[in-house]
DNA sequence: AACTATTTTTAGTCTACCCTAAAAAATAAT
DNA sequence: ATTATTTTTTAGGGTAGACTAAAAATAGTT
């Protein structure tokens, strides 16, 4: 295994291939090589038996590449965990360093580091961080664009794009914050959250597509 | 900059690179490669002049590659700070996962790293960490095997070995801890070590060459 | 000085990962 | 049902970093 096959294999996971069949058009989006690239390494994640392929179609995980892909993103989220608690990182910060990091931690290290933060269940964005032997703890959440006026909510998690978080950094809109839906404008409009103290937030409609929120009482 | 080239430098650096010509074969046998493959890296790091090569006799580091060589040096000996101290790892652990992370830290990493362990000095075995400009700080230290009977010392640094530090904790050898010279035994005869409470501490001949200590008044 | 052993270099290969350009297949538009 | 567009694949090539085997240079020994 090697980083770059570990990074092809997170992004046909981030993309769905646990599920669906993820197109080549989408990994040369995703990772930012040409097509010919994104052929080149479907055939050597195939020959490892790491993945599906239906010719002209794309590629899904097998059993054997969905573990990799887990075991990566644990590896991922630790280490942005690490980055935010302790080091002080913005959750916008923590993407680029943990990309690399992921790929250099040997098993020791990633246990050792999960009990020093005191074995969390989520990242800096409420990802949640599965499990040592693969599996993802099952987390429930509503995206806030089902939310109706007047539901009381704590944000969950956000979607990870840098400048997204970025955005929710400035409009101060952070993990277990409390709302209530104050008001959707119509036409695809934007919403308004409110907290208890009355300070309101307005939210772009696309954006309410990004935010998952756990739904209070 | 590569991994390889950047651990290729480092080996350059350790076996002397700084000051004299270092030979194709000790790379060799630091890196276990191929002479072949030495003189092809030699090639690719002459080409970017951060080494200088008189053919059949070896390479030298130049003022850039010294200044890769400590940059990687400070990267490495922070993480095993980290994993020494945050981690508790044992001394003799620290090295293989250091010699990793060494190659994905950025700077801000590193410099928030090092706010967060206190801004050290020294790394789990004594080493000085070089400072970010890529200075050394200059440290005076005596090798163990120049001392006379009756010298009382403090340990200050040791050879990073894996198998010589982990001889060294059976020992209960430790950076800071304090002794009195005992014995030298004649013939290139083993040393013994006395603490101020009586306890006695005997060490190979070979082994005081690879202990550096700081005489007490 | 001549032979021997060691070390370094050269020559030729290999794998991983990337590319461009062109061909082939699938999809969309007329 | 053709034609046009998009997507995927193939063909050919490049660089980094490794290898083995053989040639060339250096160092050691008699
Ligand atoms: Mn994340
Ligand atoms: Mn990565
Ligand atoms: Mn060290
Ligand atoms: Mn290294």
């Amino acid at each position: 295994m090697t980083p770059n096959k570990e990074d092809f294999i997170k992004a046909i996971f981030e993309l769905g291939g646990k599920e669906k069949v993820v197109t080549n058009k989408d990994l040369v989006r995703m990772l930012s090589i040409s097509a010919a690239s994104v052929t080149d390494m479907n055939t050597r994640l195939l020959k490892e038996e790491l993945i599906t392929h239906l010719p002209y179609q794309g590629v899904m995980l097998t059993e054997k590449g969905l573990l990799i892909a887990n075991q990566l993103t644990r590896k991922h989220r630790i280490w942005e965990v690490f980055l935010a608690e302790k080091l002080g990182y913005d959750w916008n910060e923590v993407h680029a360093d943990a990309d690399l990091l992921e790929h250099v931690s040997s098993d020791l290290l990633i246990e050792r580091l999960n009990i020093f933060l005191d074995e969390p269940t989520f990242d800096p964005h409420g990802g949640v961080i599965p499990n040592q032997d693969g599996t993802v703890p099952e987390i429930h959440s509503t995206p806030l664009i089902e939310c109706k006026v007047g539901d009381r909510f704590k944000i969950q998690e956000v979607d990870d794009q840098e400048d997204f978080l970025e955005y929710l950094l400035y409009k101060k809109v952070h993990l277990g914050k409390e709302y209530t839906l104050a008001e959707i404008e119509p036409y695809d409009g934007p919403l308004t959250l409110e907290t208890s103290a009355g300070e309101k937030t307005v939210i772009g409609h696309k954006a309410a597509f990004k935010i998952f929120v756990d739904i209070i009482e």
